[in-house]
DNA sequence: TATGAATGAGTTTTCATTCAT
DNA sequence: CATGAATGAAAACTCATTCAT
């Protein structure tokens, strides 16, 4: 879909180089945003820690900026691909929905700071980069809306048309609310409990028989 | 119950002048802050836009990320305010819910662009700070507890206790989503849609009834 | 005439202190860049030769060409200053000119560092400030298109009409060519001597003798 | 005369290669140089414009000096092949005089930018370097004193020999004036109409004429 | 109290040059 | 000989904070 992943300019040619030198730029930069967030994380700290000198560095990207944009197309890339994968065990239906959202909250637990990372740090980029890294969000929650539709489409789930994205959108969420809500919900629910809660809360709703549910 | 908004020190005694003084640096902060951003406004520009020298906004704060808190503290006690009245209004039990949460999705409506600031850099506030910011957004949550607790108790609502936190929870943050999601949002569903499905997913768990409701 | 020398902003109000820094600026400046050149004179240089924190010099300026603009326009004021002076004093027709050349020249001899600084960081500046120096450069030689108008007018010079601007150019280049050809001309010629074979040269021409001649 | 053009070593020992590649460096350079200037101008661009890696290239250069070094000699050289070449057409005595003129300010004009890029970088050379060039540019000079003597020789041209030299000079100067007042000029004047008259104001106070002035 | 000029540590970024392949 | 990735010193510029008036 979205095939344009604005290409950050390098000043070396070797492309396996590139690819090599902009994974270990990535992954000392994931951990210093998590920690201190973009703004205050300095360009020699980042070299420091993936190994580079600041010159080689800058072989590698043309700004600070241009990390945090390699940052976030990382983690959103990362996402989507565990997504997609657990999306394509989970199967179809209700049943793959439910499957679905655990395995979407345990991403979310997995990539728990990088998530939040994201949050906090989209509005820093670019404008071009952001508008792709907003896409990038619109393109992997449309994975639910899929599931969503084949639900319905094979009578497991009952959900008006109009109400698919909104779903969709909320499922995206209240995995993400794990993360940024760690810090209210972690004493009291397991990602165990707060995944039943969630999904019986999201798939009660969709329920196409009459009788009985419980929560717990 | 937080009884305890991290007093910040300054060179005035006058308290009458100190509070007057510290709403024209909010006002003028809070835009500039939802226009670029914490670290992007540098406090020459707190300053010209509050209609205060520098030296003198000096001598109501310490340091830029005093500002920061107070910009996030006044946000915070807005909408509490806010959300305080509306609950006021809003009676209890389950039609009293449903009021509340509208009255929730209208603050966001409202105070949309500060609970997106809020969200993005409560990071940046120093430790001490935004633990009591954070404090502060668990007791508003906790204000829904209140009310699914009497719905519990008069029967309106079913709900285990153990889950009533969680579904404050949720109703907070489906109240934010509105606001950081608006890019996605905005486009399909107005604001009365939203709520409408937004609250039919939340009460129908909670529904004492046996049989069939629709969503929209 | 030209009336526009590009304004540079600073961060100071202060009129007066604005141009006392400035002052400052200039002079440590132009000594620099006398003797390295503007690339090769750094911005703490300048600072440092100034008496000022490269903090507070940044106040009154807003980028290192600034500097370089400040110093250009400060030299041609200087020379128009003492060219204007000069040329009162001259008188008109044939004895004001050979005067007011005497003048060019010994003003050239006087600025000669800073001349030969105009001719070479010229380039330097941006397109918007180098084409206000080059007005001025007009203008300053503009001054002597005037005196040989009256001069024609007064009938102590004969000249071709069409030549009177060529003229004006030529006594102003043969005047800096003092500053920059002295490496090769001050061994074998003092300043009187150049002046008085100068001047010659260029009067010569415009006799108006009793066999006149043409020019074309 | 000057034999003896700052040896710039080489890691090549091939004779033949070092010539070409050095041509070629030549060539990129002096284009790069006249557009952006000296200092503006990055090794890597130069590289690039000249076909050569970086690498290659400083096996044949030891400084981004060097090639500002290579530059200037190549356009004194240049210069020099020119007017000799003109000159030896040009003949002797006072027509020749008009020829040479003619011919130096034709070559002013057809390198134009390279004789404004040596007015305004050759401060830009180590001492050393800068010195050669001045050397250089005081023996193309010197072509004009050799014309003028044998003018004064042949009685074609009067002229007292202690400015022989200053005339030299001014003729250097008259026409290199038409590439650095080229703004102010060409507007007014073509390069014929130029040379016409600045001949004349040159030639006529040589002018062996019947009622014989002197210069003093 | 109010002011705003002064400060300089700290930031991002560039680029001439080297050297292993 | 040719290559181009690596280097890091050095550059321009910013900005939170202070303090004399």
């Amino acid at each position: 879909m979205s095939r344009d992943p604005k290409r950050i300019p390098s000043m070396v040619k070797n492309r396996r180089l590139v690819e090599k030198r902009r994974r270990q730029i990535i992954r000392g930069a994931c951990d210093l945003f998590v920690r201190k967030g973009f703004h205050k994380t300095t360009t020699r700290e980042i070299a420091r820690e993936c190994g580079l000198s600041i010159g080689t560095m800058y072989e590698y990207i043309q700004s600070k900026e241009d990390v945090l944009y390699l940052v976030c197309e990382y983690i959103h890339s990362e996402l989507e691909k565990r997504l997609k994968k657990a999306l394509a065990e989970a199967g179809t239906g209700r049943e793959g929905l439910t499957r679905a959202i655990a395995q979407h909250f345990k991403v979310m637990e997995e990539m728990s700071d990088y998530v939040l990372l994201i949050y906090q740090e989209t509005k820093s980029l670019p404008r071009e980069a952001m508008s792709y890294v907003l896409r990038k969000e619109e393109e992997i929650t449309s994975f639910f809306e899929e599931i969503l539709k084949r639900g319905i489409a094979d009578g497991t789930l009952i959900l008006d048309p109009s109400t698919v994205k909104l779903m969709a959108h909320n499922i995206m969420v209240l995995g993400q609310m794990w993360t940024f809500r760690r810090w209210a919900l972690n004493g009291d629910y397991s990602l165990e409990e707060y995944t039943r809660c969630q999904t019986a809360l999201l798939l009660d709703r969709m329920q196409p028989s009459e009788h009985g549910r419980e929560m717990t």
